[in-house]
DNA sequence: CGCGTTTGTCAAAGCGCTTTGGCTAACGCG
DNA sequence: CGCGTTAGCCAAAGCGCTTTGACAAACGCG
């Protein structure tokens, strides 16, 4: 059956009632509630989404704003998290509207979605030092939550994000612990938040073990596998070169890699490499792996989080 | 301003004028056409999506059902499809609504959304030798273009895909003209259309050197790194190891590559291999590579296409 | 028994837009 | 000049739902 208004004629209710009944208030006697649901369920009855989005001026929907990074590309954790905030998203019975935007248009973008209630909230992912979009969200008034964090600790907005500092530190202990006392860092792009925490963990490892962190050992700059086997090339060709080194994502590791093999093939010594797995759940290398120790991070149960987090906080909650 | 009624007033026109004049109807003068949209741009009016929505009974959004795939992650190249397909939306004006769906809901999604005309139409990702998704999306009378095709040629949908079956010949075709006369294939699995398209490419091209496919020289599995490497590995013991191998996909390629670096390492011949890339342009090796040759898809580019499709179906027009 | 409450229901007024049908004023033409 | 057109604009009726305000009927209680 198409419409209340025919729901309520065969019942021989008003619509109100049944809007009312259908939608768990008070005022209707239970007999009568139950009486609907079930002539609901047997029509095959389902509100019609345009028009309760238009009355009530809430769409149970939550956009991701996701601006094409740098040389075009997206990041490919995205997918990962995607799948985690789905998954709740239908659960509990929201939808996901995705809007690719090249940086410029990334305000407009939040506006339009204000203010056509498009969507009830939004996530903001992988969050700069400092990053506008907060402010801007909440000037318009519009409930989010970040995945990744900003630099400043005290913000009061909700965030969900893994320890990076404390992944990473943990990590270079371990190498320590190894023995290892060049250690060499791939790292990310550092005007990301999360790239300056695992800096900091790193070197805080070091500098716990007495060890100073040696800058010519350590590179920032996009996590993809031809940068990283630059950077792993030039630091094997140095005088001194590491023993070990840590990589920021995956597809660093792999470029990182590589240069190890040719070093080796070449008769380097044995190079050590741990790897900050962002995903990439489909390079799992399972049992038996790379040749490489990961570490997962579980971006797609990060998903999972947030998009939880946001729903409470539309329904009316909380901010952990 | 808030609405259209307000914008009305200012102007001293009713509301028909204005919206008239705002879609581009004739039947407003062009003066007043003028006046209407300066107006418009000058009070910052954007028209309610969701008072549209109902009124027209359109959504000017596109849906993408994504099943979870196997082993629980969503095939990687979405993210560049979305990224393409994402673009055109948002140039004309459309919305991406994206749904996350373990197998078994699918059905349920598509007829969701189409009763709440929630979307306008879908496309639909990587289509399966004879897929149940196009029956019933002809059945309900949802507009989709579908990337990839089945396997039946004469269907009368609209599909976009890249040539599977010549971009393997042709790369076939090459190893061959280089000298190779064993060449391996490390397929994905063929319950995918593009996947038996690809294989043959594969067999065709080798027949047609007068070369016969080596059915111990084949595998077909899940396009991931560990399940490349083991097939290679084999492939490598056996008495009579290829020169040369064909990968379906990077992630394929990475795995056949640490089987060959192996191999070599323990004195092997060389081995060459190409691999189709499958988009994966976060892999992309640039310049001085990882040792391998890779076949451009462009599914980003494929995503544009379909999105273009899609809407041109929508919007009333043809069907390549 | 009478009167203030509560309970269950309904009619009607939005939400902000599109679209139908009608109306007026200007226009074309014999 | 008179009459059929057309151009340009408008009022009002939806689209399908939620929500307000009213109102009977049933109830509680002194």
């Amino acid at each position: 059956m198409a419409n209340l208004k025919q729901l309520a004629q065969t019942l021989g209710l008003s619509q109100t009632t049944i809007s009312r009944a259908l939608n768990g208030y008070p005022e209707v006697s239970e007999a009568t509630r139950k009486r609907v649901i079930e002539a609901a369920q047997a029509h095959d009855y389902v509100p019609n989404s345009s028009a309760r989005r238009l009355a009530t001026g809430k769409s149970r929907t939550i956009g991701h704003v996701v601006p094409i990074a740098m040389h075009d590309m997206i990041n490919p954790h995205f997918t990962d998290f995607i799948a985690g905030a789905g998954a709740v998203y239908n659960r509990r019975g929201y939808d996901m509207l995705i809007t690719v935007v090249d940086g410029a248009g990334e305000a407009d973008s939040y506006h339009a979605l204000k203010r056509n209630t498009r969507v009830d909230g939004v996530i903001v992912h992988g969050p700069s030092s400092d990053d506008a979009r907060i402010a801007l969200l909440e000037e318009i008034g519009l409930p989010f939550v970040v995945h990744g964090r900003t630099l400043d600790p005290e913000d009061s907005y909700c965030w969900v994000d893994v320890n990076n500092r404390r992944a990473f530190a943990h990590a270079t202990e371990y190498l320590i612990g190894l023995g290892h006392e060049r250690i060499a860092l791939i790292n990310g792009l550092e005007h990301m938040a999360f790239a300056r925490r695992r800096r900091e963990g790193f070197e805080a490892a070091l500098d716990a073990a007495g060890l100073a962190a040696d800058p010519s050992l350590m590179v920032s700059d996009e996590m993809i596998e031809p940068t990283a086997y630059r950077a792993m090339r030039r630091f094997l060709q140095g005088d001194r070169p590491p023993s070990a080194v840590m990589c920021a994502s995956v597809l660093s590791a792999l470029g990182a890699l590589r240069a190890i093999n040719e070093f080796q093939a070449a008769g380097g010594r044995r190079v050590s490499l741990i790897s900050y797995d962002d995903c990439l759940s489909f390079l799992d290398p399972g049992p038996g792996g790379m040749g490489m120790t990961v570490i997962r991070s579980g971006i797609r149960e990060a998903g999972e989080h947030c998009a939880n987090m946001l729903i409470d906080l539309i329904d009316g909650s909380s901010r952990p």
